[in-house]
RNA sequence: GGAGGGAUCGCAUAGUGGUCUAGUGCGCCCGCCUGCUAAGCGGGUAAGGGGUGUAUAGCCCCUUCGAGGGUUCGAAUCCCUCUCCCUCCGCCA
C-alpha cells in the first residue's frame, strides 16, 4: 500500500511512477476522497467531544439526565451515525483504491512497458561448448524414470508430477544444501511456516485482492495455498512493532509453492519448467529503510552464490517498470542457462518491496527506544526455485555418455554422483 | 464435532452502566536523596487519526479494554456474531 501523505502531498511524482508501470491511477480521485474523509473526521470528532463532555457532567453530578440533555444527546447521536455511515463508505471506496495500487518504482528501474525493456546487468561465466547435442531434460527424466509425468496428470490433472528416485533425491539434496548455505555462511534464520494462511496475509503481500485467480482457496475455511513463501514471511511480524537493534531480521525457509498457471494452453507445457506445484527455497528480509542500501545487491549475491558453487552459467536482469512484481519498487531476475531445451531459466526474482508490504501487514520497528515507529522495508528472493534447477543441473551435467553428473557440492546430500 | 473457562496499558492484575480522562503493582525512563549499590521519595511511561502551527515543536480533540455488530442520552461493563488461547470429551497422523 501506498502513503496516503505521500499521495495526498505529492500527486504528480506519484501518478507519473504509476503511469511508468502501465497504470492509469485515479489519483484525483484519491486525493479528493481522502479531503472528503478529513472533513467528516473532524465533524465527527467535535460531536463526540460534545457528547463526552456532557456525559461526563451527568456523571459528575449524580447520574441523572435532565429530559433536554437527553433530547440533545439523541440528536448528537444521530448525527454521530449518520457521519459515521458516510465516513465508512468513504473510507471502504479509499481504502479499496489504495489496495489497487501497485507500488512506485525506483528511479533506478529501467522505465519500459513490457520485459522487453529488461536490461542484462551482470553475469556469470559462459555457457560450456559441447560437441554433443544435449537431451532435454524431459527425454532424459523419461530414459532414466526420474520424472512421472504422467502419474502426476493421472492423480492431479495437467502441470503436476511426480519426482522419483534420484530424481526426488536430487530434488531433496538441493533444497538441503540451499537451506544449509543460506542459514550457515549467509545468516539466515530457517523458518518452517505454514503452508495456508488466511486472506489477511495474502492481501498485506500483494497477492489480494488482485490475484485471486492465480491462488488456490479453499472455500469450507477461507484459507489461501501459498504461491511463495514469501506471503508467510511477510506476515511473520505483522502488527508488531521490533525493538532496536533487531534489524535487520533475514529469514529463510524452504516450502511448496501452489500457482493455479491459468497461462494459455500449450505455453511451456513440457516438462516440469511450469507447474502448479513446486518446492522453492525463499529469502527475505525486515530491514531499516536507512540501512536499507545494497541489502537487494547483497540478496542478489547470495542467491547467484549458489549458482556459481553449482557451476551453472547464470545472467542478471534488471527488470523494466512494466515488468516487476505489483509489490516491488525494484526487481532482478536471476537466470540460469539451460543447454538442451537451450533457454534461459529464471530461478530466482529479487525484490526490494520497500515499506509497501509492511504497511499492509502493519510492521513496524524503532529506531530507538524513545524513537516514534516506523515501518520496515521489506526485501524478498527465492534461493532458489528447485525444479528448474534440477532441469538446469540434467541440462548442463549432462555426459556424452547420456549421463548426469551430480555437481560436488550436492553429492554429499545425495549419496550419489551420477544419474542413473 | 461437543462442553466449559478466558482475552483490560511492556508484564501482572482491579474494574458488573456515568465520578474510567482505565486504578494499582512490577518493569523501564528522568529527577531528588545517597561513601557506591540497593532501598526510599517525586514525576513520567501506548498506538492510530483529526485540528491548529513553517514544523517530524508545542497545544487542543477523537478513537482503541481480542475483532465486528447491537441496546442506551451514555458501554471495559449488558446482548449477539466471530477470532485466538486454556481445560475436558470425541475423532485422528
Amino acid at each position: 500500500m501506498l502513503s496516503i501523505e505521500q499521495i495526498v502531498n505529492d500527486p504528480d511524482f506519484v501518478r507519473q511512477k504509476l503511469v511508468d508501470r502501465g497504470e492509469t491511477p485515479p489519483i484525483d480521485e484519491i486525493v479528493q476522497l481522502d479531503a472528503g474523509r478529513r472533513t467528516l473526521v473532524h465533524e465527527g470528532d467535535e460531536l463526540r467531544a460534545r457528547r463526552n463532555e456532557v456525559s461526563r457532567g451527568i456523571g459528575q453530578s449524580g447520574g441523572k439526565p435532565s429530559p433536554g440533555q437527553i433530547a440533545e444527546m439523541r440528536s448528537v447521536g444521530d448525527r454521530i451515525r449518520t457521519i459515521e455511515a458516510d465516513q465508512d463508505e468513504i473510507q471502504q471506496k479509499l481504502h479499496d483504491l489504495l489496495m489497487a495500487l501497485p507500488n512506485l518504482p525506483r528511479d533506478a528501474v529501467p522505465v519500459g512497458p513490457d520485459e522487453d525493456s529488461n536490461v542484462i546487468v551482470r553475469e556469470g561465466s559462459p555457457p560450456t561448448d559441447r560437441d554433443f547435442d544435449v537431451e532435454p531434460n524431459w527425454d532424459f527424466a523419461d530414459r532414466t524414470g526420474i520424472f512421472d509425468l504422467a502419474a502426476g496428470a493421472k492423480m492431479s490433472g495437467a502441470r503436476f508430477y511426480v519426482l522419483k528416485g534420484k530424481g526426488a533425491a536430487l530434488q531433496r539434496a538441493l533444497s538441503d544444501w540451499m537451506l544449509d548455505v543460506h542459514t550457515r555462511e549467509h545468516g539466515y534464520i530457517e523458518i518452517a511456516p505454514p503452508y495456508m494462511v488466511r486472506s489477511e496475509a495474502m492481501t498485506a503481500a500483494g497477492n489480494l485482492p488482485k490475484f485471486a485467480d492465480e491462488l488456490f482457496h479453499d472455500e469450507e475455511d477461507d484459507l489461501w495455498l501459498i504461491p511463495t513463501a514469501e506471503v508467510v514471511l511477510n506476515y511473520l511480524h505483522s502488527g508488531e512493532i521490533i525493538e532496536p537493534g533487531k534489524l535487520p531480521l533475514k529469514y529463510v525457509a524452504h516450502t511448496p509453492c501452489f500457482r493455479r498457471e491459468r497461462t494459455a494452453a500449450g505455453r511451456d507445457t513440457r516438462g516440469i519448467k511450469r507447474v502448479r506445484q513446486f518446492e522453492k527455497v525463499e529469502m527475505f528480509q525486515f530491514v531499516d529503510p536507512e540501512q536499507s542500501e545494497g541489502v537487494l545487491d547483497a540478496m542478489i549475491d547470495d542467491a547467484i552464490d549458489l549458482c556459481e558453487r553449482l557451476g551453472l552459467p547464470w545472467r542478471l536482469l534488471a527488470l523494466a517498470t512494466g515488468d516487476i512484481s505489483f509489490q516491488s519498487a525494484q526487481t532482478y531476475d536471476l537466470e540460469v542457462w539451460s543447454p538442451g531445451i537451450e533457454e534461459w531459466l529464471e530461478v530466482s526474482s529479487l525484490s526490494d518491496c520497500t515499506d509497501f508490504q509492511a504497511r499492509r501487514s502493519n510492521t513496524r520497528f524503532r529506531r530507538q527506544p524513545d524513537a516514534g515507529p516506523r515501518f520496515v522495508h521489506s526485501l524478498n528472493g527465492s534461493g532458489l526455485a528447485l525444479p528448474r534447477i534440477v532441469i538446469a543441473i540434467l541440462e548442463n551435467f549432462q555426459q556424452p555418455d547420456g549421463t548426469v553428473t551430480i555437481p560436488e557440492p550436492l553429492r554429499s546430500y545425495t549419496g550419489f554422483d551420477s544419474i542413473p
